[in-house]
DNA sequence: TTTCTAGTTTAGAATTATTATAAACTATAA
DNA sequence: TTATAGTTTATAATAATTCTAAACTAGAAA
């Protein structure tokens, strides 16, 4: 069930995303919004769980639709990788990433955790819009 | 033409990677390996520009192995991005990239223009194998 | 409330990148 | 020179994503 201060706030994410309520985008809001803690998924993964359970199925292509949408309005953030695959995370904040090469795992990093002393100039005309650090770990 | 010189690194490169040196591969090592600078490319390009002109033909899954295996061995290095494609880059010393996302262009940043003062400890039984930064720029 | 329309959903087709297959070919050791 | 393990290739298979067009619906206007 949706609990109605969750309700506004998903409508509220859905239409600054310039997306209209619908019953099949609620509830994937529900799923990657109602939460304690910011989590990494792929399209995959979130149809797997979508469609599960009993209650409305949401189609593939609405999936990639919305997460499309609100990855562009800044409600969700792509995930630099090497796999051809789409990776997206709730957390929307700054920060960086472990990238466990055996486990093909993503693990964040505080954005406290990692400090620069010196960060290049930007080529001309351009500005940085951001900053991520991958580490690669292995065993 | 391939000078011997080239020739001698070439098949060293090759052998290292346990590959026999064949025309195929040769071909691929004097596009990838015989410049001035490194340089980022996709499988789709080293396809287009080393099929374009006469001389050895290459298929496709031959460049597929070799970039794989080239990588593997470390002569190559795959480049992290948002894209559902592979990139890859003939420099593999430690490095970072600009990422502009009007242009979804990569350009490198030399090792020494980043530095950090604070890096976090790995995960237990874990090592780092490698640091990378990625800026994102836009106008 | 009803109606209208622009926006939405969906199944399935199309596209794109990559990997697998298996038959014909070849480097190279003996 | 020959045998064979490795290689190349066209093509098929797979996987992720995007496109399409017909059926459906939110919500503004009457």
């Amino acid at each position: 069930m949706i609990i109605s201060d969750n309700l506004k706030m998903y409508v509220q994410k859905l239409r600054s995303s310039n997306l209209r309520p619908t019953k099949q985008r609620l509830k994937i809001c529900q799923f990657l919004f109602n939460r304690e803690k910011t989590f990494h998924f792929t399209v995959e993964i979130l149809n797997k769980k979508i469609n599960k359970n009993r209650g409305t199925k949401v189609s593939l292509a609405t999936i990639y639709n919305t997460v499309e949408a609100f990855t562009s309005a800044g409600y969700l953030k792509e995930i630099l990788t090497s796999k051809n695959k789409s990776y997206y995370d709730t957390n929307t904040k700054s920060h960086h990433h472990f990238y466990d090469e055996g486990s093909k795992e993503l693990t964040d990093i505080h954005y406290s955790q990692i400090k620069l002393s010196k960060v290049p100039i930007p080529p001309k005309g351009k500005k940085i819009k951001n900053l991520e650090v991958v580490i690669r770990i292995q065993k």
